[in-house]
RNA sequence: GCGAGGGUAGCCAAGCCAGGUCCAAGGCGGCAGACUCAAGAUCUGCUGGCGUAGGCCAUCGCCGGUUCAAAUCCGGCCCCUCGCACCA
């Protein structure tokens, strides 16, 4: 055995089987048997080497697609790449600029000199990792994909598909125009803000917060406060400047306000006709008042260091009952104004007082606990707090509903307006600040659209959904889902905008109808159709149906729609849950009739790092897939992404643990030469064995109903090989029952572990691929051998238990079976329970009439009813049972076994054989 | 806030929807034994407590409830994680 370990080589058992199956093109999805199956995952954004923990949900896609194939579906299982979008722009850029970190990224990930230079172009990105996405993951990995359709996102022809689909909506009126407000360098135009940080260096995880900006009245100028709490408009006190910074009168509009020089500019990409014509610094402001709207109070300007002119206007109101900020400023200046409660909230007086004092802050210098204490304030009265009654109309009201309220009262009456902000600094990666730009016109795709809504959140509830809680969920985020900025401008990847070139599609909006591409992909890259065949006629015609077939190969295309549509599992990370599935579901409702509808949604959570260890560094998850497979070998990852955890929770990644499944992969491979080699004859428990196995074949193939992977991987590679080897112990040597049992097996885990079934397969002299047999089906199983089998585990069990306890070393173990009247009393008993009727008085009355030992049968009696709440008794006949299995007892314990029936005379010295019991043989050892 | 998920033995992780077969699967770790010159690998057994007869007691975040019966159902509480949009 141990040489074996040595010899499992599992890189040939790969390649051999691989290079089979792919020069027989057995991937392939063909028109054959009538049903098909359609199954894809989210294709992958190219965004340069992929770590193991993406190959989680691949590879369920591939057992889910496989296990199909086997259950006489014809399978079609395509995949593509997502090259619009940030990703693959991301990388080309920083190896443009010669990103070190990145180079050497590549480098250690085996990527050529010549091809690292290539890749600051972007187009060269797509071209080189599609290859390694293909040649290095997927098909090292065994994957059956339909190697014939590949696509990605920038080709032409799908750049066409796009554009056709943007058609299609506009004439479905779901394209709509509206003001939007987007990140904008002013040297660079529009950027992205995103995490990688691809266009900027700094504040990736900066988010857009909408301040309200209330208008103060100065005699005959305006001091635009910045605020994010509109409704404590009613306890304001003072407005706070910056004694030292000096700030601009800019016109907007028609009036003239006072602001930081920087919100100034900053506004004037938000709003029309901003412009700076004066100066005046902030001291000359401070001990002048103004006038408060709404409550119309005048009030005084106080000089704070904390009203920053980075920060919205650089103007703030203070309201310092319910703003530490502005109550620890007031009190640094000797408190010449009382702060005014405005909010009900439990617990508190004065809040920012109160939580100011609590937390012991000194002055505001203390900026970390003054961040902390407004957050406390914030949530707590936005949460809890009611307006009092210094709020006129909306006293009583809750802070969440004022708040929306007041803001749209103020808006509409024109005493205040919006600002959009960073919450943090935003700078470009040409070192310019970033700021927010409204585009007038921006185009979007009517999510909100009430009956597009509706029709979707009624679809869903015919689709099959997994995980279930998802389905829960789906339709509220369908209703949450609001009208998505489909285009944007900037040097992007992308299919152009057909209502206006210059723009491009974005990339969520370019990847929701896209399985239907699959279909044509085929034929594009067989060279049979050309984009520049694709209008707008090719795809009503193939899609929908319209119009007629310009020559047989729009006539093929159609039917090979009509045969593989619709998407019967979309499988994707937890990621897409709010982005790309809601689209995917809402534009196929959209465009398509209901029949091609999708049917199916499959969302995987992730593989995570270990906590605390970074990603792409030496040790852990990072290290390259082609590594790892080597490594581990192929079959033992599947194996590993399919049994550590369920597809609905994360899970970290374990080294060891995959080591361990590799062990396991080996023990299998041992186990299976072990029983192949069997050459003995019948037993009694040759029926168990079959009736065990198909129990728990029958297990798995309920679980891979639901697709519950590692359910099914659980009986198939744990408790099936578990059955063998207790079958081998019990004597089991079946030549005939073996092979047939083996032969069912490997054929159960061929969608799992393909590579080791193959071998398997090959040597079992099976014909062709097991990969294209039909999955094993089950046969009858026989409970009763079952349970037989059960109660004799569960004998050795307590003899155990006896000898342990006693310590005795046995020589003689005596077994005593329950008599015929117990097994009576159970008849009757069942009976009664039929009728649900079974209680101790019925029982007693029924086993009165039988002539037996009362005190005897009541004690029985009892424990029966107890018993017989949790399982079903069958008859059987234990003695002769157990008989069949004494050998095995007698080698187990190491002492003669007797066995009696409780019906004859046999030796009792201890008096036990009374407490025998159907399926509870008494026992006496010596 | 909105939406979602979770807290299970030393650790990881099933079970929960469909209550009883749960003194809680499997794995890791630990202990003992077999093989071996030895180590590793592999294999076997044990791994909550008590117990000289198969038993009893404790445990599934905390508190309470429903039930003959609760890890599982219901209510409340505490704690943790994730997504919230133009970013794939």
């Amino acid at each position: 055995m141990t040489y074996f370990f040595l010899l499992m080589d599992f890189a040939s058992i790969e390649q051999k089987w691989q290079e089979k199956w792919y020069s027989n093109r057995i991937y392939e999805a063909r028109k054959e048997k009538g049903r098909k199956y359609f199954i894809h995952f989210a294709y992958p954004g190219i965004s340069g080497y992929l770590h193991v923990g993406h190959m989680r949900g691949f590879t369920y896609a591939d057992i889910i697609a496989r296990y199909m194939r086997m259950n006489g579906y014809d399978v079609i299982f395509p995949a593509g790449f997502h090259a619009t979008g940030l990703p693959a722009v991301s990388l080309a850029k920083k190896v443009a600029r010669g990103d070190e970190a990145t180079i050497e990224y590549l480098r250690r990930n085996g990527c050529p000199e010549d091809i690292i230079e290539k890749l600051s172009d972007p187009v060269e990105v797509v071209k080189f990792f599609s290859r390694v996405y293909v040649e290095d993951y997927w098909k090292k990995f065994g994957f059956l994909i339909d190697y014939t359709r590949l696509m990605d996102t920038i080709s032409p022809g799908y750049k066409r598909f796009i554009q056709w689909q943007f058609r299609r909506l506009h004439e479905l009126n779901l394209l709509v125009q509206k003001p939007h407000f987007a990140p904008f360098c002013p040297n660079c135009g529009p950027v992205a803000v995103d995490r990688s940080e691809t266009d900027i260096s700094e504040g990736g995880d900066a988010e857009i917060l909408e301040f309200v900006i209330i208008k103060f009245r100065m005699d005959d100028k305006i001091l635009p406060a910045a605020t994010l709490r509109p409704e404590t408009i009613f306890g304001v006190t003072n407005m706070w400047v910056n004694d030292e910074v000096e700030y601009v009168i800019a016109k907007v509009g028609e009036e003239e306000w006072i602001l930081s020089e920087k919100a100034a500019k900053k506004l004037s990409y938000q709003m029309d006709g901003v412009e700076v014509v004066g100066k005046i610094h902030g001291k000359e402001l401070v001990g002048k008042k103004c006038m408060a709207p709404v409550v119309e109070r005048e009030i005084p300007i106080f000089a704070a260091k904390f009203a920053s002119p980075d920060i919205a206007t650089g103007l703030v109101m203070s309201v310092p009952a319910h703003a530490p900020y502005d109550y620890v400023a007031l009190r640094d200046i000797g408190m010449p104004v009382e702060p005014i409660v405005i909010i009900e909230i439990e617990g508190y007086e004065i809040p920012a007082k109160e939580i100011v004092e609590k937390m012991g802050i000194k002055n505001q210098e203390d900026v970390e606990k003054l961040e902390e204490a407004t957050q406390i304030i914030y949530k707590e009265e936005f949460h809890k707090g009611i307006m009092n009654e210094n709020c006129n109309g909306y006293a009583g009201m809750p802070v969440n509903d004022a708040k929306e309220r007041i803001k749209e009262e103020m808006m509409s009456s024109g005493i205040a307006s919006m600002m959009r902000e960073f919450s943090k600094r935003v700078v470009c990666r040409c070192g310019e600040e970033v700021v927010i730009k409204r585009i007038p016109n921006q185009w979007f795709i009517k999510y909100s659209d009430e009956e597009l809504t509706e029709k979707s959140k009624e679809w869903v509830k015919e689709m099959n959904i997994y995980p279930k809680e998802y389905k829960e969920e789906l339709p509220k985020i369908l209703e949450w889902y609001g009208d998505r900025a489909c285009i944007r401008q900037g040097s992007w990847l992308g299919t152009p905008f057909p209502f206006d070139e210059s723009w491009v599609i974005e990339p969520i909006s370019d990847s929701t109808i896209y399985p239907a591409y699959y279909i044509i992909s085929k034929y594009v890259n067989e060279g049979k159709i050309k984009a520049e065949e694709m209008d707008d006629e090719f795809f009503d015609y193939v899609f929908l149906g319209k119009g007629e077939a310009k020559n047989d190969v729009w006539k093929e295309i159609r039917k090979e729609f009509e045969y593989w549509y619709p998407v019967d599992i979309n499988l994707g990370g937890k990621e897409h849950k709010t982005v790309h599935f809601p689209v995917f579901i809402m534009n196929h409702v959209a465009i398509f009739p209901q029949k091609y509808w999708p049917r199916g949604i499959f969302a995987h959570w992730w593989v995570t790092q270990k906590a605390g260890m970074k990603i792409s560094k030496s040790k852990g998850g990072a290290k390259p897939i082609p590594d790892a497979a080597q490594r581990y070998g192929v079959d033992s990852l599947r194996l590993y992404y399919a049994h550590i955890g369920s597809p609905f929770v994360d899970i970290e990644w374990d080294d060891e643990a995959v080591e361990q499944y590799k062990k396991r992969i080996i023990r299998l491979w041992n186990l299976f030469e072990e029983l192949v080699a069997l050459e003995g004859k019948e037993n009694k428990i040759d029926e168990w064995l079959a009736a065990a196995f198909n129990d728990k074949l029958l297990a798995a193939k309920e679980a891979m109903k639901e697709f519950e992977l590692r359910k099914a991987a659980n009986a198939l590679f744990f408790e099936i090989p578990n059955i063998f080897s207790w079958y081998m112990k019990r004597g089991g040597e079946n030549k005939s029952v073996v092979m047939e049992l083996v032969k069912k097996w490997v054929r159960a885990i061929a969608p799992f572990t393909p590579h080791i079934a193959e071998e398997m397969w090959e040597k079992i002299g099976g014909d062709g691929f097991v990969s294209l047999q039909k999955y094993p089906g089950v046969e009858g199983i026989d409970k009763s051998i079952l349970k037989a089998e059960e109660l004799l585990i569960s004998l050795t069990e307590d003899i155990d238990e006896i000898i342990k306890v006693t310590q005795i070393k046995p020589s003689k173990i005596y077994i005593y079976t329950a008599p015929q009247w117990k097994w009576d009393v159970v008849e009757i008993a069942k009976k009664l329970q039929q009728e649900k009727r079974l209680d101790m008085k019925n029982l007693m009355n029924e086993i009165k009439k039988m002539g037996v030992n009362m005190k005897e049968a009541a004690q029985f009696a009892n424990k029966l009813i107890q018993q017989m709440r949790k399982e079903e008794f069958i008859r059987i006949d234990e003695k002769e049972y157990f008989e069949t299995a004494k050998e095995f007892l007698e080698r187990e314990f190491g002492a003669n076994i007797l066995i009696y029936s409780g019906d004859e005379e046999c030796y009792d010295p201890a008096n036990k054989r009374r407490h025998a019991m159907p399926y509870k043989p008494a026992i006496y050892i010596e």
